[in-house]
DNA sequence: AGTATTATTGCAAACAGATTGCAATAAGTC
DNA sequence: GACTTATTGCAATCTGTTTGCAATAATACT
């Protein structure tokens, strides 16, 4: 948190109780823009939606959320301080779970398949989880 | 062709003048809504993008195309005769390189790691392609 | 070929998610 | 506490997608 603090102020901007409470929803898990407005706003004080999205969009432009989606659903944002991996989501009750994959496995399955330079991947899986079997 | 045809007719559809260019624009690549609402209407004949929709949805029903989806990037529609496989997107320029994987590879590590029974999978791959470079 | 049936199309309107302009507000500095 | 200016809230706008309905055209049947 107060790491995420310092990069804001560095680059000159304010953290406002607004950040400070998207912040909080956004420990959780990964949440679509609904979700977190409407979190942010179960609570006595109100925060304009327009505003989730301006602060989102910050976020991502600092590095400190990634953007995650997941086929043709609406996107998600996560904190990104748990750095680079995949997910499996739950097809039944909508569960996110996070996972680390030796990714050299395919990397360099690509590398010999094709000139293409990679800079980067999203590899997510669909499925159903433990409790939904 | 005449197999999609027979798809349509199976199901009591039809098999109209509008399905058939919009068939023939997915030949090329696959294609976002705008792009092939574009590419049908640059000949001579008109047709409302709100049919371009209907088409796809109807298509992707039938399973004659797959929905793709890069990031945050819009949509694409590709056929689907190809079977599963994955992508390398262009930065750059834009080009998709279709990619076919040994994906026991990866599902085997998932499989290790968590209960999730797995049912689907989306890879794709983002980089610079060989021209661009 | 002509007629009947009904899936499909085009057009206008509605909808939903996201963005923008601007005045009022409040975070940070002195 | 006063000053500066990034940020917020609100209304309006924009963009992508969906829906209702009458007109059209693909198919099946004489
Ligand atoms: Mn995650
Ligand atoms: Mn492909
Ligand atoms: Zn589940
Ligand atoms: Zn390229």
């Amino acid at each position: 948190m107060d790491k995420v603090k310092q990069i804001i102020k560095d680059k000159g901007q304010r953290f406002t109780s607004q950040k400070k409470e998207i912040l909080n929803v956004l420990q959780q898990k990964p949440q679509t823009v609904f979700e977190i407005y409407t979190a942010v706003n179960s609570k006595k004080n109100h925060m304009n939606k327009v505003t989730v999205y301006r602060i989102l969009t910050s976020f991502l432009e600092l590095g400190i959320v990634n953007k995650v989606q997941f086929n043709d659903k609406e996107a998600r944002f996560e904190l990104s301080n748990s750095g680079h991996h995949h997910h499996l989501v739950c097809e039944v009750c909508g569960l996110i779970e996070d996972i680390q994959l030796p990714e050299n496995i395919f990397l360099k399955e690509v590398k010999n398949k094709t000139d293409f330079k990679i800079k980067s991947h999203s590899l997510e899986f669909f499925g159903i989880c433990d409790r939904c079997q």
